[in-house]
DNA sequence: GCGATCAGCT
DNA sequence: CACAGCTGATCGC
């Protein structure tokens, strides 16, 4: 029932192959030291890490795939029982390392899983990718896109990471006898570490786990496990907060604490800040609404001063998901039959076709308004936890008739709504059933 | 006791 | 609010 041919950063029983577009916990959520259900497709860098994550993998059921090369499984078709085809290929993410997005062919028709993607204007290594993707679209069209959707709404709007990185640089810069702490994740950042380290000619101090995935990137020289040669510590983002900051100001030295964070809306203080005006918003919709041949946006360039979240922390807009404009350019470019968002974790989440369903083929305007998705109690949906499907009820057809003044206002309002990450991963449908209506093509959990 | 899942937190 | 992910409690084997 809940079986399918193939799947992308789902781990249920009964698919013939499985993909893992990077190695971040939200998209491996069911896979554990003691999977196996059947092999395992991942990029090169994404493997060398896999042992790490889970001890006593089965490294047999591990496949490893080249970025830009085509390859062909053999598998069982599930509605005939008769050998069907399916082909992959690999394009760089640029999301984090080893991370790829994922494009198909076979009996489902062509189908294209971003998994987290950042693709910036301006980024060499995404205008490859870009490339790249391209080609191998050639002149298919691309049924359906199952999008990175993390920041698919106008209001998310942040500087490219080579921005952000320098913005980083300046606060370590000027703070010359403070103590630099910044937070990051398991995997992630790498980057933007290498950047501070080969501007400032330092080191920077990583846990002894992450030295070894930085060994695995190549960069001997940039970090180090030895706390008395660098002012510059890279931390797991959990582990210090405004008390441990105070706390060291108070005992050790003058520290500072820098947070490179994916949550650009934060937004203290909004009479004074640099936020997106009403006016800009609308400008931005407008686009995403009714463009079909303008520009590309500019990119954010002047993101203001740094954002103190308090006397001694200071958070930077470096984010490893693309931005609305990104998204936009990234669906202008592919222009699908079709779109689904993978997430659904924002409080400010719309159906990615609500936006961009004008860029996708065929112009139709947006079938699926943002559907609430507003979970029920747990126990109510024990049964079944999927989202309600595209079919119009009062409420789609009220939103659909709304201003686009109106329908801003609200995307500001909902911010307070409730709601929970309910879906990441795909299978994919083993027939080749009408990729437009099938609501249920993108499998919730 | 161990792994899987979940609540809570940042 | 919540990126991505940790800790700790609880449940089932």
């Amino acid at each position: 029932m809940d079986e399918a041919l193939i799947s992308v950063d789902r781990w249920a029983k009964g698919s013939q192959a499985y993909f893992l577009t990077h190695l971040h916990a939200d998209h491996t959520k069911g896979l554990s030291s003691t999977w196996s259900h059947a092999p395992l497709y991942c990029s090169s860098f994404t493997a060398d890490l896999i042992p790490l994550k889970f001890s006593d993998f089965d490294l047999s059921l591990l496949h490893v795939f080249e970025i830009g090369t085509w390859q062909t499984l053999n598998l069982i078709s599930r509605s005939s029982g008769a050998p069907t085809a399916v082909e992959f290929i690999a394009i760089d993410a640029c999301h984090c390392p080893g991370s790829v997005m994922l494009l198909f062919r076979g009996e489902f028709g062509c189908m294209l899983y971003t998994g987290d993607f950042r693709w910036e204007v301006g980024c060499e290594r995404a205008a490859k990718a870009k490339e790249m993707l391209a080609g191998a679209i050639k002149d298919d069209k691309v049924d359906v896109v199952y999008l990175d959707n993390t920041y698919c709404n106008p209001i998310y709007d942040f500087p490219n990471r080579q921005v952000a990185a320098q913005q980083v640089i300046d606060i370590i810069a000027s703070h010359p006898d403070h103590d630099v702490i910044i937070g990051i994740n398991t995997l992630g950042k790498e980057d933007l570490l290498v950047q501070i380290s080969e501007a400032l000619k330092i080191k920077i101090w990583v846990w002894p786990e992450r030295l070894w995935t930085m060994d695995l990137l190549g960069f001997y020289d940039n970090f180090t496990i030895n706390t008395s040669i660098t002012r510059v510590r890279a931390v797991p983002q959990y582990s210090f907060n405004v008390e441990t900051l105070e706390e060291l100001n108070r005992i050790k030295c003058p520290t500072i604490g820098i947070m490179p964070s994916g949550l650009p809306w934060v937004k203290k203080s909004p009479p004074k800040t640099k936020s997106i005006s009403r006016a800009h918003l609308t400008a931005r919709c407008k686009k995403a609404e009714w463009s079909e041949d303008d520009d590309e946006y500019e990119p954010m360039g002047d993101i203001g001063p740094p954002e103190k979240l308090h006397k001694y922390i200071f958070t930077v807009p470096y984010s490893d998901h693309s931005n609305f404009a990104e998204i936009m350019d990234f669906v202008k470019l592919i222009r699908p039959k079709n779109l689904k968002g993978i997430v659904s974790s924002s409080s400010c989440y719309i159906e990615p076709m609500y936006y961009l369903g004008l860029l996708c083929q065929g112009n139709r305007p947006s079938e699926v308004l943002n559907s609430k998705l507003k979970r029920k109690a747990r126990a109510t949906v024990a049964g079944s936890n999927k989202k309600p499907s595209g079919s119009y009820n009062a409420e789609l057809v009220r939103k659909r008739s709304m201003t686009l003044k109106a329908r801003l206002k609200r995307i500001r309002l909902s911010k307070h709504s409730i709601l929970r990450k309910v879906r990441k991963g795909a299978k994919i449908p083993d027939i080749s059933a009408d990729l437009k209506t099938d609501s249920d093509g993108n499998q919730v959990e």
